[in-house]
Order: C-alpha cells, then sequence, then structure tokens
DNA sequence: GCCGATTTGTCCGTATGTATC
DNA sequence: CGATACATACGGACAAATCGG
C-alpha cells in the first residue's frame, strides 16, 4: 500500500508502461502534463519518473523527453532480481514448493566465516542448510546464517516455511538491503548428493548480505542454483561521468 | 569530471566511505551538518546521498542518521557490475587483453534474433564474434550484433580493439542504459572449441542490450563466460511496499 | 544560423510529517 | 515532552538540450 504519492504515480506510470498505454520506444507525455494531470509538484514527478528510470522502464532524454525502453517480453523466466524471499519468486512463477531441512545448528562465528560473511568472529549465528523442491525436483541449496542476537527464537519448523516471513510478520524486523554475488562454480559431491543436477557439473551460486531497517547485518546466504531453474536480471545505467578508453 | 554539485559531493562522500573515514556500522554526519559543509541545499545533499544508498554504500535509518553498510573487502575479483566495456574492467583488474575477431558480417535481423534480441526483424546489423584472451588464456566469447544505422563504418580492426571506443570517442555516441541476463547454459562445441573451459560443461551467460543517449537499443550481446572468470554484484533495497508472504 | 518554445537538469528555500532518542 | 534526524511535498529560478520555423 503506497502512501506516498509520488509512489503513487510511480506504480501509476509502470502500469501504464507495462500494459502498452505507452509503447515500447514512445515518449511519455511531457513533466509538465504530468504535473497538471496529478496535480503535484514538479519535483514529485520527478522522483516518479526516477523510480521508473531505475527499474529499466524509461530513459529521459535532454530537452526532448521520457523514452519508454521496456518491452513486455520481459517478464516469463524464473527470476531473481530484486529483494524478495524464495516464496515471493516460487509463487510469481506459479511453482509448487517444498523445502527440506537438513541441517539446523546453533553456532559460532569463526575466522573464516567472517571474512566471507561480514559477520565478526565469535557472533552467535544459526547454521541452516535447506533444499528447495520445485514441483516435486531439489533444485536449490540454501545455507543461511541468521543472526540470533537479531533474529532470535528461530526453529527448524520455521526454517521449513519462510524464516522471512517470520522475521517481518513476527519478529517485526524489515528488510531493506540486499547485496548479493553471483558466480559459478563446481558442484561438489554435495550438490550432487543433495540437488538434481542433470548433467551439469557446476551451478549457479548466489551470495549475499542482508541488512535490516537499522543497518544491521542479520543474515548472510549462499544459494546453490540447478542452472535451468537460475535466470537474474539486471538493469544499469550510467550518468556522465568518465568516458571509456 | 563531475559537474553537477551532488556528483562531486557524491564521490566526496564515496571516497571517504571506501577509505574508511566514515567505517562501516557508523553514521554519516547528518544531513544538516553536510549541508553546511558543503555550503549547499537539502535537496542536493539528498540526492548525493541517494546515490550512495543505490551503490550499497549507506542506508538511511528515519529519525536517526545514514549507516554505513560498506565493507571494504568488496572489491577484488573480477567484476561485471555496472555499465563499462570489456576494456574498462579489464583494466581496472589489471589484467592483459587480446582479442580475436573469430567473425565479422553484415546481416539482417530475422524472425528468431528480433525476438530475442529486440531489434526489428528486417533491421541491418554488423554480427561479430569475439574470443577475448585474459593474460593469454581464451575465457570469453562475445557475440555482439550492433545496429548499423547508429553505429556506421564498423570494421574488424575496430571490433580487434575496443567498439565501444569507437562508438563514444569516434561517433560522439553515450551509452545510458544497459540491460542484462545472467544464466548458466551448457557448453556448446563452439564453446569447447574456441574457449578454455578446464573441465567444466557450463559457462555463465550474460545476455544484454544497450542503449544510447536516444533512448534507442543500438547493441545486444551475448557474453560467454568461463566460470573462474566470472563474477557480478548487485546491491537492491527495498522500499517500504508490499510485505512477504 | 539564429531565435523562441518546449523539455529535461540542477539547485535553492521552505514547510510539514514522522521516527528516534 | 522536546530536540534531532530523515521523509515528503511544494514552489520558484535558471541552465542546457532539442526542435521547428
Amino acid at each position: 500500500m503506497p502512501k506516498a504519492k509520488y509512489d503513487e504515480i510511480y506504480l501509476d506510470l509502470k502500469r501504464a508502461v507495462e500494459n502498452g498505454t505507452y509503447p515500447y520506444g514512445s515518449l511519455l507525455p511531457s513533466e509538465n502534463s504530468l504535473i497538471t494531470q496529478y496535480g503535484c509538484s514538479r519535483n514529485t514527478i520527478r522522483r516518479a519518473l526516477a523510480g521508473l528510470g531505475e527499474g529499466g522502464y524509461v530513459q529521459p532524454i535532454h530537452g526532448k523527453g521520457v523514452r519508454v525502453i521496456y518491452q513486455p517480453s520481459e517478464r516469463a523466466s524464473f527470476t531473481v532480481g530484486g529483494i524478495e524471499s524464495f516464496h515471493e519468486t516460487a509463487r510469481r512463477n506459479r511453482l509448487n514448493v517444498v523445502t527440506k531441512v537438513i541441517r539446523f545448528e546453533e553456532t559460532v562465528v569463526d575466522a573464516a566465516l567472517a571474512r566471507e560473511s561480514g559477520f565478526l568472529e565469535g557472533e552467535e549465528v544459526y547454521d541452516i542448510l535447506r533444499v528447495r523442491y520445485l514441483d516435486g525436483k531439489p533444485l536449490i541449496l540454501d545455507h543461511n546464517f541468521f543472526l540470533k542476537s537479531l533474529v532470535p527464537g528461530l526453529t527448524a519448523e520455521i526454517a521449513a516455511g519462510s524464516v522471512y516471513a517470520y522475521i517481518e510478520k513476527k519478529l517485526g524486523m524489515q528488510i531493506v538491503t540486499s547485496k548479493r554475488t553471483i558466480t559459478v562454480e563446481h558442484a561438489t559431491a554435495e550438490d550432487g548428493e543433495l540437488l538434481d543436477l542433470g548433467d551439469y557439473n557446476c551451478l549457479a551460486v548466489v551470495s549475499g548480505q542482508t541488512f535490516n531497517a537499522d543497518g544491521l547485518l542479520f543474515e548472510y546466504t549462499q544459494s546453490r542454483h540447478q542452472p535451468d531453474y537460475f535466470s537474474f536480471h539486471d538493469t544499469a545505467s550510467r550518468k556522465k561521468k568518465e568516458l571509456l578508453t
């Protein structure tokens, strides 16, 4: 539920772009038009437009207008973009999901994990290993570390459902920033035992940190994906800055 | 050369965060402090801070301050984040680079390529296949399609160097928005012949479109990376919006 | 090539709301 | 409760790029 005016305008324009009201290659109405349409200030319009730009929907052209660069074919596929939980992603793709908890332990961050995760050595964490089944096939191996001080009361039962739902609904903690690194790695023996890799000898690995509304790191996760069910989308834009060499 | 005030402030703060002046976990000076420090308006400061937030350097906390969530270890590795050309990336990682042009043709977009690339069927394009050698090893297979109408005069010689440098310096066209999708695919026979894949039977594939300053699509590229030399970083933040299920 | 209208880009000042402490 | 800090919104001003006459 967006309460901010710029967010409502953003969602409205986004919908209009997605449903083809403003087709690919066309220009949006000028900022002045939008100001009168929505009855707000220029800053508010510009903020909404900035959101569309970040999402790869439009690109502003100085002195000319704001061009739509969104092509409707861009849906489909199993996406891991933005911040969303595994269950959100699965639901969006209409997949039947089962989670099996392989390991659920409480442990202490050692030097190696500290370097990898960003946690401090000696902090107490939950160490959870889970396999995700999509439509019956074991396709994702999730290895999560949650900080006990920020995510207290975790159990194996919760881990079998949605930890994020527990964090946001039960603990009332908001998930705000997520940093991820994507790599491709050799499949380990463990990967081969737990996942249905087919004839792949490697998989897509998403490693990432998650920060709450206080800007505190509370999770480090490594997610290992069977390649067929992995796809990641990204949009980047370059300001003026430096030229190429 | 940043001429915008908010960009200078952004770069200044970014440097300060990177070199530890504002360490991980600490709060930046308040917006009011920064206003007096830099002698500018609140909007300008907020714009600079927004840039830091997008880049994953900081996270604002309502009523409290702006927390630094950048950890210095985050450089390293061969990154493909942001918009930068292959040569930029290689130079940043201090790698010796050689490009070998396998194929350089002029062709016309057919139905299949149109669906995949976003070009219109019938448009004329350059079809370029290149192998990138890093420190002597063939590690990346680039398949580019450049629109002839927007990138005229390409030659195999230019393709052996930096096409982007040609585009920006010679043609004076600016590269602005880039959309990419990352997947992991089985290695093809061609991959095996042209690249040094070791015992990997798959590779990281980056497919993407590039738009110029007019918001026009001028390039579609598929870049196939030997896994050892591929890593992609991303930072995402969630506004308020919807809760998780 | 110039001029003027339109459009986006930058910047400033101010006011009010809301969260934290 | 008051002080501080970030969030939203409005208004105005001028610069810079585009385009048509």
